[in-house]
DNA sequence: GAAGATAGTCCGAATTTCGGACGTCTGCAA
DNA sequence: TTGCAGACGTCCGAAATTCGGACTATCTTC
């Protein structure tokens, strides 16, 4: 850490703060309680459903923190497990009709907060900024196989 | 959380944490442990001095937890608590010899990190990235006050 | 079909987080 | 000046989280 002026940390870290605490607090409000750890793997599930050795790899996560955190989603109902058909050791982490029904509950405050964003910077230096992300990922994410 | 296709606040979790974990390595490698709850903390900590309480709100955690975490940094050396000129109530949490040199073991792998990003997205989308990061830092830091 | 690797789980201990309640000190108001 | 609300940080203790070790089931390979 440290890298005085523009910490290049902190000028990630602190937007992604931003909007992660709105989207829970939106959450919360419409009554669907979760915390930062459960909503940190939750956002990480894929749309076929996860693996939860995907979800621990992709999260720098050990996998008994990970299988915590889904015994927990899954019992609030946010998640299900599924055997996976291409192997029977493994199951899949797949968002269930209440964890559906969460993300819906904070979208719109999500899609707020982005439009907040795009208004501040205008419309050219939001989409540099989307793009430019989206190629820092390519050699940033550990977890390659499911961004591209 | 969830936004489908490219999630905006992965898109900046995932290099903030791959940068996290590279220079939390290097320094590790050097000697100087570090968890990660301290690194957050202690990557706020002001040229001058932060106050408890001004790193709590701008980490967005409790006072205790912080007040918890800074025990654990000044046990390390890594940091001292001087008390404040300006109250009596308060001090001053500042970065001891033995952070400022964890700082600099670490710091040749920062800048090679970010050295790696400016390559692969080129100069200009390197500085437009770094540009347009600190105007949205503008709106979204909750301690303003630190970063203007 | 035996050996080795991999998926996930169980167990339990260490660590971390943080609400509540306090004691101290400041700064404003009367 | 005195009084007092409020801010600063700490102590205490309970709850939650994290995660190493060890194990079973299953897949892969030779």
């Amino acid at each position: 850490m440290a890298d005085p002026e523009p910490n290049f940390g902190l000028l990630l870290f602190i937007p992604y703060r931003h909007l992660e605490e709105s989207v829970l607090a939106a959450a919360r409000g419409a009554g669907y309680e979760m915390s930062i750890s459960q909503a940190r793997v939750f956002q990480r599930i894929d749309a076929e459903g996860s693996r939860l050795s995907e979800l621990a790899e992709a999260a720098q996560v050990p996998k008994q923190t990970v299988g915590s955190i889904v015994d927990q989603l899954e019992l609030a109902g946010y998640v299900r497990r599924v055997p996976d058909p291409d192997d029977a050791r493994a199951r899949l982490v797949a968002v269930a009709d209440r964890g559906r029904a969460a993300i819906e509950s904070a979208a719109p405050v999500l899609a707020e907060v982005v439009e907040t964003w795009r208004e501040h910077l205008g419309d050219a230096d939001f989409a540099d900024l989307r793009r430019i992300l989206a190629r820092l990922v390519e050699i940033t994410d550990l977890d390659r196989s499911k961004v591209r």
